[in-house]
DNA sequence: GTCATACTTGACTGAAACACTCGGGTTTGC
DNA sequence: GCAAACCCGAGTGTTTCAGTCAAGTATGAC
């Protein structure tokens, strides 16, 4: 399973959503502002999101996006996957490489692998996101490792 | 950690290597050939494995490469890490996304991933694979899912 | 009914990474 | 001194990423 800022937008996105979602749905502007994320980018996103039913939409003024289901009942795994390709991590059969007996060894270890990653993500549940993130004292400064050129821009 | 055809391409090289190596140092070329691999592309990476120190090469007719430790001793993570980029998982810190407390909370997530993705190649020694593979009973064929497309290139 | 809000869609693009290749080296056994 | 092998860095086509842009459509408020 592929991971990149698509997906981590995407999980950062829905938990905004959680959060601010008792008072109706959530416009896409407010996450924007909030998450500092592209508008344009999180409208690509929720197309996603939406497609996969993790997300419903209210169209017009004062709509917005609410979680389609409980937010126990979606996980990380879900969101990431809504959103990355889903690409084969084996990768065995789609090259010349991988043969006889050889291809099925490395074959089955990145399989193993995947469905480690895999079981983690399902693991964790935007229920716990939510928790984890309501019981943290206010902003206590873990982010002191910022590097100097991330601050540039 | 990233995983790309690179870090695959690098176990099922060490492998190769382990299988063919107790006659005397394996060159290139004989894995070029079994596993399919470009020469220069092999070369690339065994430039990398030696700089980590986990191949020592000998040089001029006859030479080649051989583990420079036993195979119980280096692991899957070891080989993986030699080839691919350190990439900082996270990205917090890269990007003016994360902000107060949905930084952290998000970070934490990726981090722990990160660790259990770690973790899973850490356990598997390089010595594993190769008693994974001499186990086997020749080919049985379990590539039987191979698509199409694949076959055709 | 018009207007502003907000979702919806698809095409487009610059930059980076990937997956190699190429052309030259150097070392060393024979 | 030849050829087998390692060594190394630059170059390159393709794909993906990350994000923008421009055009919609639906709908609540007035």
């Amino acid at each position: 399973m592929r991971l990149t800022t698509k997906g981590r937008f995407a999980v950062t996105a829905m938990l905004d959503l959680a959060l601010h979602g008792s008072q109706g749905p959530v416009a896409l502007a407010g996450i924007s502002e909030r998450q500092k994320i592209s508008l344009s980018y999180l409208e690509q996103l929720f197309g996603k999101l939406r497609r996969r039913e993790l997300v419903e939409s209210v169209r017009g003024p004062g709509g917005g996006y609410h979680l389609a289901r409980d937010a126990s009942l979606v996980s990380v795994a879900d969101i990431v996957r809504a959103v990355e390709e889903p690409i084969d991590s084996t990768q065995c059969g789609g090259r010349e490489n991988c043969h006889d007996n050889s291809r099925c060894m490395t074959h089955d270890l990145w399989v193993e692998l995947n469905h480690t990653v895999y079981d983690f993500l399902e693991g964790v549940k935007l229920s716990q996101l939510v928790e984890r993130q309501r019981s943290k004292p206010v902003n206590l400064v873990r982010g002191t490792r910022v590097r100097p050129h991330s601050m540039a821009v």
